[in-house]
DNA sequence: TATGAATGAGATTTCATTCAT
DNA sequence: AATGAATGAAATCTCATTCAT
């Protein structure tokens, strides 16, 4: 159809982009099949190639989109809340997009860690909109004293993002067995916020060499 | 030719255990191919099949192998040294390994995320070793008082496993540009021990609600 | 839009066959991309369809337009020039526009032997207005007893269309190294007018049956 | 089959090309089919791909063959003959071939007029035995006095040669109607030997500046 | 036990052409 | 007359696996 409006060739992306994601979520990038999406999305073949270079670029779109979609549901506590609430709020909003999208989510993060660094790392800029969320409730939580200083905050955020990846791949690895998926929000930002040392141990011998004192 | 010395069988498997190792590592499981795993090998395409069972088996017989060598590298500190002190020697020793067969560990990482999950959780099996031995210095912990107790013991194992692979991740990720490898194994243990709570706040408020007290 | 003014269509037309020829020049018919032409020629794709049935009726007008062009530059000497001088003037001519356009020229000369005999003979079609102005020379020449009377003056035309695209196609295959462009209107002449015996040799046996007395 | 003498290879190899040499012939290159051949050699697809690297690939090996043929049974007149007889010799024999292979010499003929110059070369390199031939026959003929000295042997075989395939493209361009192929040899000669002009001419008037005295 | 020739299903991508607007 | 989105057939090449020797 020529000379469309513009809005026809928006939904024919999106059909193609919600084919795109079902289709890798169910196989998975490598096993994924073009004919099965353009099928699904009740187009031709050539149509997917109208608007996506490859299988590869249909892939990334479809992360694209996917991430934005989840960090634009998430919704983020007023400034005055306590930090722990605030990232418990993206956590919880994170983990339930995972669980309505498990199969797509696992195939997320499995390709980020494609062999091809260059393709890896487009993966890994889906998640932008997520670590400008993350960031933001950091740098709050730095100025009021919540969060510790002597660790930088892109650092903070990869360690929770990895650490909510890891209960998921953890869950799904388990039959769903453990952790619950209710359950990662708390387990993670307990293991995130205080780490795993007894109570009332010292701090890391390098960080905080002038133990005494304190909280002792 | 009947009667071959069960040495050489040994030293054919090996040979393509090492072949193999070398074509995942290189291509990934997906793009990995028989033929020049078989020519590295120096022995013909149907030699493989008369090893494995499939390309898939060949996989995982080489994970298991990786992880099995790994883990006997592995030092262990005597039982009366400090429990951080342990970890430390575990880690490192993974982060070695790791440092060594950096694309050969990606692509484990990686597999373990594949879709068919009773591929992945062959692929896990592999770490069984690795597990063993971290759990034998938490529960030795354990008895200590230096780890905590609220926690599951497989659960802490998970909880390091994964940040360790994290930060790996996030170090290949980031084209070594950060964290350094040899930075690894204090920056994971800081997070895995200590958290990311600033010094002297209070513990989770659920394990600990009524905050009075304690430490104020 | 109705009422489009004639001249209007004209252009169009031109626009499309001046991005044909460039296209089929850089790619030949078979790899030619309708879609790059439209481009070049900053028309739809469609468009292309309105004024052509289809690619290789697009490439057939190519080819008219092409040796038409050709032929009505080429200068005619005056019909009391000697035969040598007047074709030597139209090899120069002919050379002188595959020079200009040799991708193009060579593409031609390529399709010109199209498996299908059907196209083949409409490709060569596009030659007419040139084998008719050879034919006159000829034919001047006949009369003034400068061309043999014992070869049909078809036969001729075509022996030196023929040598000319010889020369031509080892003039590119070569690479530019021989023949020279510049030579090729005196090689291919010599060839032609004097073929290659040694002076002063008989004819022919069939024409010169008596071959006695070697060269008189 | 595995450890299969030789000889089956060989054969195997003979099917594939045999069927090429078909394919190619009906279909030129670009439309030859790859599974056509295979089917035609009663081999699977894939063993096509498992002597030859590309369609391209068994395309030049079926010129090379085809040419070592046609060249093989070419009869060579011992060195005494008349240089005319030797050469009509040759001249007959590779119109034979053309006869019998009309539709794959053609596509060869076409095919060495490919845009890339690269593939264009290799296809040119087929002739090489033929040429061998030629120019054997032309330095004898040299030697006698009865070939012109003034023009390298490379250049007259390379006359010779484009003149045949002249008029073989004559020929089949004309469907058959001028020149019969029979009579190729003597026009081809004719032409070739003795040139276009008048008997009793002048030499061109670079070697024979003199002109005066017309045919004095 | 080792070999390696043969297999053939399968998948991506291209592109001439159509036709509703 | 011009447009350009959609079409879908077509075709090359790959490669895990088999099995006769």
């Amino acid at each position: 159809m020529p000379r469309v409006n513009p809005q026809a060739k928006v939904r024919t992306r999106e059909r193609l982009l919600d084919a795109g994601a079902e289709e890798f979520a169910r196989h998975g990038l490598a096993a994924a099949n073009i004919d099965r999406i353009s099928l699904a999305a009740r187009l031709a073949k050539g149509t997917v190639y109208n608007y996506f270079r490859s299988k590869e670029a249909l892939f990334l779109a479809v992360c694209l989109e996917a991430c934005d979609r989840a960090v634009r549901d998430a919704p983020l506590l007023p400034p005055d809340a306590p930090t722990r609430e605030r990232l418990r709020a993206l956590v919880k909003s994170d983990v339930r997009w995972a669980r309505e999208h498990e199969a797509f989510a696992r195939v997320l993060i499995r390709e980020a860690l494609s062999g091809d660094p260059r393709f890896a790392s487009q993966v890994l800029e889906a998640a932008t909109p997520w670590f400008a969320k993350l960031t933001e409730v950091f740098e709050a939580g730095l100025e009021r004293g919540e969060i510790r200083r002597d660790v930088p905050v892109d650092q903070l955020a990869l360690s929770l993002t990895g650490l909510i990846n890891l209960a998921l791949v953890q869950h799904w690895g388990s039959g769903g067995a453990w952790p619950a998926l209710d359950d990662i929000p708390d387990i993670v930002l307990r293991q995130f916020l205080e780490g795993a040392q007894a109570p009332g141990r010292h701090r890391s011998p390098r960080s905080a060499p002038t133990q005494t004192g304190r909280d002792r």
